[in-house]
This record gives C-alpha cells, structure tokens and sequence, in this order.
DNA sequence: GCATTGACGAAGG
DNA sequence: CCCTTCGCCAATG
C-alpha cells in the first residue's frame, strides 16, 4: 500500500524501488520515542546496509515534504552531531526542538548521545 | 554521459 | 589520537 509520497512529483522510473527506501526510512524516523536520537547509520544498517548512510541523510533532505512531518531532528550522524542543523528552517531549530524533549545539545552535539541513543534493529528487534 | 557533491561511516595512515 | 581516503547510491551540474 503506498500512500501519498512527497517526490511522487518527480518519480522517475529508475527510482521507483528507491522509493520504498525513502518511505521506510520516514517509518522508523516517526518511530523514535521523544527524547531520543538515532544515527542515519543506524536506519541504513536496520533496512540492510544495502543503501549506505547517505541515502538515508539524503531522503531526510526530501523529508521535509514528506506527510507527516518527519522528525528529523532526532536523526543525527553516529557522532552525535547535529550535522543537519544547517538544512531545518532555521540552524537553530533542531537544537531548539531537541531541547524541547530534555535532549540536551552542547556545542552542536547531544551530550550523553550514547544514552540517548535508540537504535532500530534494537529497539524494533528485527 | 561524465564529474562533483552530499543531513554518513568505517578503515587506514 | 587526528586527519585523510574510500565506499555508497542517487541527484545535480
């Protein structure tokens, strides 16, 4: 079942398989529990490695059009920096909305990230 | 159609 | 221990 995707716009052909890609990873994104934080490494490695950590922060990119709005905040690179700060509405909004749910940001980085970290394949138990 | 880039990550020097 | 290089895969120039 497919439902209303974000690109469909655009959808070329040669994507449509990487498409589903683009959909799990806005599954497991709106899954984090709040307060908690996940790498794009970790959501790449839960959907198989197959597809790198990069497609992963690249379907973030497009998720700020996808319904609903995916929380991208709580994705963080697997060195608990807020590397896509710069991408939100303001650089200054993920930190804001992070702190909202008592995650602490420290110099662009969450502290006690470990602790905080929710990993898919863990937590899902695949 | 080839080259560069990118919200990453692991490995090598 | 810090910095550089390679790999991933798709998009964009």
């Amino acid at each position: 079942m497919k439902k209303e995707n974000p690109l469909k716009k655009k959808l070329p052909d040669t994507a449509k398989e990487t498409y589903s890609f683009f959909a799990d990873v806005y599954d497991v994104v709106r899954q984090i529990p709040k307060g908690r934080v996940t790498s794009y490494g970790a959501i790449a490695k839960y959907l198989g490695t197959g597809s790198s950590a990069r497609m992963v922060g690249w379907a973030m990119n497009a998720a700020h059009v996808a319904t609903p709005k995916v929380p991208a905040h709580r994705v963080v690179n697997r060195n608990g920096m807020l590397s896509g700060k710069m991408h939100f509405a303001s650089p200054t909004q993920m930190e804001e909305l992070l702190k909202k749910e008592k995650v602490l940001v420290e110099n662009d980085i969450i502290t006690e990230f470990e602790k905080l970290f929710w990993d898919p394949a863990v937590e899902l138990d695949l």
